[in-house]
DNA sequence: CGGAATCCTTTAGGATACTG
DNA sequence: CAGTATCCTAAAGGATTCCG
């Protein structure tokens, strides 16, 4: 129960005085690998060596690691076909899908502010 | 939508296969400590140790190294003022204020979800 | 007070091999 | 193909100390 809210009005989550729930939840997503995974399946159902093939530079472990995660907190769905060999895809939820629009925000972001960022990089590193 | 490609119609940005510095960039910015100072500075002008202690659990050294590293990035600016005992003072940029926006976004998500995360944990473990 | 540097522990994460 | 387990190295991060 964390809102700053107090007039009534509906007021941010603040997460940095929240209970310990939530901060393990936000702690969970908010990492790279999580971010980048519901970034690439948008709204799509793929496999898991779809999902290695186009989330780059993940590895084995790292994709099953956050998969599993994932799917413990109800990101995403895993359907297994118990065909051989086995075929498992994966598909985001609708709490999962909420955040991928979040996150595309925050790609979009990072394409934005590229340049300016860069610039400020550069004049940061001089100093 | 999805079609993460290049035909031409304004599609969201896909890290997935972006440039070096792109990933970079996200890679930085994607981490639970920069996204819970970036959702406690909100447009406030906070001090190092109001920083400290608002931002709950996190070290005097991650905290510098976190704020070193967003203010390379252009996230936001540092004030020194050259009193004794030393004043320092952070607040976002623009385009940090952007983030900003997308960071509360997935504060709220997080208190929003928090129901339905919690009982998907549980049938999971269950299993 | 804010920051840097040091030391030390814990975790993240890669490589590899094995299973159904 | 998807997943698990093991080993091992690199990076994250806490505690502490010293400096302007």
């Amino acid at each position: 129960m964390v809102t700053k809210q107090l007039g009534g009005l509906p007021e941010h989550a603040d997460l940095t005085r929240a209970d310990s729930l939530a901060r393990e939840i936000f702690s969970d997503v908010a990492n790279k690998w999580a971010l980048l995974i519901i970034n690439v399946l948008d709204d799509r159902t793929l496999r898991f060596s779809e999902l290695r093939r186009e989330v780059e530079g993940i590895s084995h472990k790292m994709l099953t690691q956050n998969l599993r995660m994932m799917e413990r907190n109800g990101l995403l769905v895993r359907e297994v076909h118990p065909t051989v060999p086995p075929r498992v895809e994966y598909t985001l939820t609708e709490p999962g899908r909420a955040l991928q629009r979040m996150v595309n925000g925050m790609c979009d972001w990072t394409q934005r502010y590229l340049g300016h960022i860069e610039g400020s990089r550069r004049r940061f590193d001089d100093a």
